[in-house]
DNA sequence: CGCGGAACTT
DNA sequence: AAGTTCCGCG
């Protein structure tokens, strides 16, 4: 089973009255192409949450044309990637090169390779919030 | 590379 | 608010 679009809670979008409100979020997109295995620019890393980027230039180039901004490159989508560790949505895994994590506190994934989740229980608790994208099943812990 | 301040845009 | 652009620093 695959689903044609990625759905997020509504909590996890911009605010309405924000402007560009209509636009993806950079770690929607990120977990989008993750969640795809789109392969070449970015994948999942060893450990939990983990993820490498595989070709910077290129995911910039796939970010600038979903944004339609022709003139990203790594140098600025990184930096985009920084304001997110205040934010407690990624931080850096130091030491690894373009490697960063999730912090999966906000954020749990089934089918997530190598961490099979197989209880029901507390698939069924958390339900409500939950996407489908390839065959990853996002699912959310609202906190 | 990776970091974070600062000004600017949407 | 969530980036984008630019940049000096380690």
């Amino acid at each position: 089973l695959k689903l044609a679009s990625v759905l997020f809670p509504d909590w996890a979008y911009k605010p309405a009255w924000s402007p560009g409100s209509r636009q993806v979020q950079l770690w929607h997109f990120l977990l989008e192409l993750l969640g795809r295995g789109e392969g070449g620019a970015i994948g999942w890393g060893g450990e939990w949450g983990e993820f490498v980027i595989r070709d910077p230039e290129r995911l910039a180039r796939l970010w600038g044309e979903r944004k339609g901004k022709p003139h990203m490159n790594y140098d600025k989508l990184s930096r985009a990637l920084r304001y997110y560790y205040n934010k407690r949505i990624l931080h850096k895994t130091k030491g690894k090169r373009f490697t960063y994590k999730f912090n999966f506190s906000k954020l749990i994934l089934v089918n997530y390779p190598g961490h099979p989740v197989t209880s029901t229980g507390s698939k069924q608790s958390l339900t409500q919030c939950r996407f489908t994208t390839g065959n990853c099943v996002f699912i959310w812990c609202v906190v």
